[in-house]
DNA sequence: GTAAAATAGGGGGAAAACACCCTAAGGAAT
DNA sequence: ATTCCTTAGGGTGTTTTCCCCCTATTTTAC
């Protein structure tokens, strides 16, 4: 039988022996190695064998685990992680995901749970917690602010999303530059902006204008 | 015992009939009323009482699901959607989380996962399978970008994308407002690009920020 | 039928953004 | 040891953007 090979990252040495101690009892997956540090697991993937899961502690010292995480996607973006944390903001968590980890588990997960997610991402799919999906579907939400524009403003919206001076703009739109202040005024207050960047932003969220 | 009360919006009267007769075996929810279309949804909502949760067909004539969900979270956002659909394309389905959906099963679901999302959303979460889960961390996941910026530039782009102007940026990033139009200038040159614009879409097109 | 919006246009001055120029320390490569 | 590159910092002057003020039609709503 073909076993799944697995790595830990954890600078907790008590913390890494009972996720062996838990690994042992699963007969499809083997520890390949454990690491104390990020910057030791850099050194051990380069002698051993590659893993084809990572288990990486979040907070370490030096080189923290989303810091880690990025190395291994660059080097070896094949290896699939699993952060263990005890990390629960939202901003952390999000920004670990975008990392491209595949899975999210709290430390104090139980041993179903760390079992499906090992699962998961040895069938290359991914295991996230009920709570880290809500965080990424609230992430992805945006409310529709629908604010009526006029053609002109809309027209005027999609120039303002390119780098022509609000002087060129007028050109292409066969008015004066203060008929383009007047818009630009009107906008800011109406998308409660208070800046070209801010209309750019409102532009490309409510697709006016393509990427 | 408080109910749970569904709306059950959907074009196709056998599936409709299919639905209602699962949710009568669970005793803790109630069909509060049923539409074939987002038109009679809307009419009904203002005369019945308002529903917990609706369930909402994606694929339907005239207002489709996603216009639908983007109305009642508009005018009802205290009501919870679940999207039922036959769609599994990735755009489709990550628009429709946009506009605030907390659940989303395909037709073909077993009554036992339909029964998980219901308590799931009754209980103010969210209920993603496996597949669309995936797909939000990969719309998440931002790969690393092949022009080579130092971290300063990407710090800086990224406030670029903001309302902030260059001297509250230059505060944020505690460097003198010089630094700034240097690291600006040199950005211009690098991404080559004439003015801010170009380097909030570059750091857009580059997901160094988010929208 | 009148009032109030929306649409289109404009002026002047202050602030910000931009262009082009420069120095210098620290590290890597030759 | 010297060059080259990166990172950080700076000065000056011009252009653009932004803010606050204003007028005159044309729709829309009551």
């Amino acid at each position: 039988m073909q076993q799944t090979t697995i790595a830990l990252v954890d600078d907790h040495r008590l913390f890494r022996q009972g996720i062996v101690s838990l690994i042992k009892t699963f007969p499809e997956y083997d520890v390949l190695f454990e690491a104390g540090s990020g910057e030791e697991f850099c050194e051990r993937i380069h002698q051993k064998n590659k893993p084809d899961i990572v288990l990486l502690d979040l907070n370490m010292p030096v080189m923290n685990g989303a810091q880690l995480a990025s190395w291994i996607k660059e080097h070896y973006p094949e290896i699939h992680i699993i952060v263990l944390s005890m990390v629960d903001d939202a901003e952390t968590i999000l920004m670990t995901i975008k990392t491209g980890v595949r899975g999210y588990l709290l430390k104090d997960a139980d041993p179903l749970e760390f079992k499906a997610a090992l699962d998961a991402v040895a069938d290359h799919n991914v295991y996230f917690p009920s709570f880290v999906t809500r965080l990424m579907a609230e992430r992805l939400y945006t409310p529709s602010t629908d604010v009526k524009l006029n053609q002109r403003e809309k027209d005027f919206l999609k120039y303002a999303g390119t780098e022509l001076t609000y002087k060129e703009i007028a050109e292409k739109m066969f008015v004066s530059l203060r008929t383009i202040d007047g818009y630009r005024d009107g906008l800011f207050v109406k998308l409660n902006v208070k800046n070209r960047v801010g209309l750019v932003l409102y532009a490309i969220k409510n697709k006016l204008i393509e990427l």
